[in-house]
DNA sequence: CAGGACTATAACCCACGGCTATAGACAACT
DNA sequence: AGTTGTCTATAGCCGTGGGTTATAGTCCTG
């Protein structure tokens, strides 16, 4: 095993092309390949396979991927240490838009004020999020998940039930709860269709033999509770977004509660850091409905 | 930086000899010192001095040790991992024989028997034991210390007064308590004048104006009880130890109370089942008289 | 002061790792 | 189907890096 065949293979992961890799690497697209090859045969696996035209990683792959990361990252630390600089490398948290606006500013505040650690935040899709860790590219992530890797560490952080957001002289603006049989023939506006949320009231919907009217799908909470306030439709929307003002905000019952969870890659790819971000987002956890 | 660099230095750091640790490496000693001296160029950091015959090595030559057994450690593991053997690396607990025996067996016992996580355990002096963590050949450690190094993290975990014990015909044998100017002209059992014990002792009898009349220097806390079984002396010794039947154990008075603390290197050295460790040992600390 | 133990440098040599060239695989487009 | 372009994978060549032996240099011991 050689570091600079660890650091090969990330570039190499990270495209999953030879070519484009080595000249990022500034060597022949040959060496980079035997590399790789050594690096397989070194560990007794292999590390992709192909698909058509296409290259992907087997699931050791990623593993592989996800240590070399931490790997060279370790060294760039240590260096960075043994040179005297105080700069901890920065944790990287990754979550959705909106899951960082309202769930995470207010730990994540107290968390850069407190110490001075430093943090870098990304903003993906929960698959993303998922994938980054598995990988490496990611250290803590908070996402709304059903079920998680074997090898991420997950706790819930926070639960959040549905609302409907409608202009305040929308018919149902005065009921105090709604169910999903209530929204029959209501106009709705959904975020778009490739979205979990999106099939998920659509399958209730019908399930309680409503019928779905999907006038405008749009991406991010804040844009849909927005197009309700120009009383374009009824907004269903996660409970974690803040209600503008000028709109009513309605609990809908009968759908799942969507929990979110702090996740973190097990083993020792986890940083010090790392794992105590995740303790804290832990700790200040909470729960709406 | 290559891996084999580190595994080499390690090596070297362990003999600070460069032939004899050439000859565990299967290489000439040529070979070895020109990696050594590739490792420092590269770090930037002078890594060992001459003193006399004697290498010794510097701060970052002890830092470069720790960092190389992490990562030569962590290749090791992530092989096994890869191979599919559950078997976790082992962590390592340096502490002293006493400790071993009265503080840390019962949190280690149902440490192992909870989860089947794996210890291995060391007895070492409290010098050797703080060595041993900035070296990283240890994980975690459980000494009485005064002052800690930095890079180590350290959080009590049990306080102990000092005992006398003595013959039940002793003079002194009925009293409920003592203090040290009460000791004037007894025969003492202590520990070995090399120990710090033994200086504490020493010097609070002179500063009461009391005799210190030491008949028996013994290593060990037990051998201490049984020689003042014997009726040789009263031994005075550390709370810590459970006092034999037969015997008569009095608090003694004056002495500074000695506080036991968990030690962990502090940074990426410690994986993920050192800090669980660690912090189960915190969780179940222990205060007596 | 001789001798032993060990570090450090010099000189040589081989093999490992990088390079270019190119065959092989696969998809896309005419 | 044939052509072309893109990319992987192998072959063969070549230079450097790392290993070896030999030995000078240093320091303590008897």
């Amino acid at each position: 095993m050689r570091l600079d065949w660890l650091e090969s293979f990330v570039a190499f992961a990270e495209t999953r092309n030879f070519t484009h890799a080595a000249a990022r690497l500034h060597v022949s697209q040959p060496a980079l390949h035997v590399q790789i090859r050594k690096l397989g045969d070194d560990l007794g696996v292999t590390l992709y396979t192909r698909n058509g035209r296409a290259l992907e990683l087997t699931d050791e792959g990623r593993r592989v991927e996800a240590f070399a990361r931490s790997m060279t990252g370790q060294v760039d630390e240590f260096r960075r240490m043994l040179a005297g600089e105080a700069e901890r490398a920065p944790v990287i948290v990754s979550a959705g838009r909106a899951t960082h606006l309202y769930l995470l500013a207010e730990p994540l505040r107290s968390w850069v004020l407190d110490g001075s650690r430093r943090i870098q935040l990304r903003a993906e899709t929960r698959e993303e999020t998922v994938d980054a860790l598995l990988a490496g590219r990611a250290h803590v992530g908070v996402a709304p998940l059903d079920t998680v890797p074997l090898s991420i560490e997950s706790r819930p952080i926070g639960t959040f039930g549905t609302l409907c957001v409608l202009p305040p002289d929308h018919p149902l603006a005065k009921r105090r709860r709604l169910r999903v049989a209530d929204l029959d023939g209501c106009r709705l506006v959904l975020p778009p269709s490739d979205r979990p949320h999106h099939a998920t009231v659509v399958a209730a919907l019908r399930e309680a033999g409503a019928r779905a009217d999907v006038v405008i799908e749009a991406g991010g909470w804040e844009l849909m509770t927005h197009y309700a306030s120009l009383g374009l439709g009824v907004a269903v929307v996660n409970a974690i977004v803040p209600v503008p003002s000028g709109v009513r905000a309605v609990p809908l019952q009968g759908l799942p509660r969507i929990t979110y969870h702090a996740l973190l890659a097990r083993g020792r790819l986890a940083s010090t850091d790392a794992r105590a971000l995740f303790e804290h987002l832990v700790a200040s956890r909470r729960h709406r409905d």
